[in-house]
DNA sequence: TAATACCCGAGTAATACAGTCAACTATTAA
DNA sequence: TTAATAGTTGACTGTATTACTCGGGTATTA
C-alpha cells in the first residue's frame, strides 16, 4: 500500500465533508481553507475520486462534491486506492521487476510483503470516514474483527 | 514506516547471510550474485547495517560481513530501521509539517496513521531472520501475540 | 607484497511528488 | 439572458528522493 500525502489528503477531505457536509455539496475551496491544502491541488485529488464513484460533483453556484453512499460504507481504503495509483508494497508480484526474478535463489521475502500488504489493506478496510469523524476507530487494534481477504 | 527497495534490499540480503553463511564471513559479491542487487549499493546498504551494530565486517582475503547475534534475535524491523533513515507514515509527530498545524479543525487522521505505524512495525517486530529462512513467518497473522508499545 | 574485500565520498539519471497555471464548460441565480 | 459560480482538464514545473554508478582508498591476510 502507497502511503503519499495526496492520500493523506485525500482521506482528510473525505472525513473533511463527511464531518461538515454529508448531505448537502461541498465547495472545495472550503475544504482547502479548512484542511489547509492547495484548491488546485484538491481539484485534482477529487477527480479521482469521482472515477472511482466515491462522489459526485454538482457544478455552478451552491454545488459543490457530495459523498455517494453512507460514510459508514466508504472505507479508508477505498480512498487511498482511488488517489494512489500502486497498491503494492513488493514488486515481487509483477514479475518484470528486479525481485522475484526466478532466480535459483528467488526472493526469499516474497511472502514477507505480501502479508504485510494483507494487514495494512486489512487495517484501511475496517476504518471508514464514520470512525474517523466520530474518532473511535480503534476496533482494530482491540478487537480485530475484520475478514483478511 | 518507511518501505524503499534499499530497505527490502538490506532485509534480502541479511535473510541470505543467515540462510548461506550464518558464521563464516559473507563476501558482499557473493550476496550480490544470489540476490541480483548492485555490489556498491550493497556496500552502501551494509555500512548502515554495520553503524547498527546488525553485522561485523572483516577485510582481507577471506573475509566479508557477519551477523551479529543470532538470527532469530535479528528482526526485519532492525534491518529496515537501519537503512531507512524516516520511520514515519505521518506529517503529523514533528510540527513542523503541514499536517496537524493546529489550526481550529487540526489533522482529523492524525491517530489513524499513528495506529497505522504501530501495526507495521510490530508485524516487521514479530518477524525474525531465522523465521524467514525457514519460511514460517506466518505466527503474526494468525496467532497475533506481540505486544503493542 | 600482492591480492582481496571492505570503506567512503562524490556524482548522476530517472522518477515521483507536490503544486501551479491557464483556459474551458456546465449550472444556477438574478 | 447574463454574470457569477464551481467544477473540468491538461500541461507544465520545481524539488526531492531514489537507486544507483564511479573512482579511488585502506586494512588484512595468505
Amino acid at each position: 500500500m502507497k502511503l503519499s500525502s495526496k492520500g493523506r489528503y485525500a482521506v482528510m477531505a473525505m472525513v473533511d465533508i463527511a464531518k461538515y457536509a454529508e448531505d448537502k455539496p461541498c465547495k472545495l475551496s472550503n475544504i482547502a481553507l479548512r484542511q489547509n491544502i492547495s484548491l488546485h491541488y484538491l481539484e485534482q485529488i477529487f477527480l479521482k475520486l469521482k472515477k472511482s464513484n466515491l462522489v459526485r460533483s454538482h457544478r455552478g453556484p451552491g454545488g459543490g462534491y457530495k459523498l455517494l453512499g453512507s460514510k459508514k460504507d466508504i472505507k479508508v481504503s477505498d480512498v487511498i486506492s482511488a488517489v494512489d495509483e500502486s497498491i503494492k508494497t513488493t514488486g515481487c508480484n509483477n514479475s518484470a521487476t528486479s525481485f522475484c526474478t526466478g532466480k535459483n535463489v528467488r526472493c526469499l521475502t516474497h511472502d514477507l510483503w505480501e502479508d504485510l500488504e494483507i494487514l495494512i489493506e486489512g487495517y484501511l478496510e475496517s476504518v471508514s470516514l464514520h470512525d474517523l469523524v466520530v474518532g473511535n476507530k480503534n476496533s482494530f487494534l482491540e478487537e480485530r474483527n475484520y475478514e483478511q481477504s
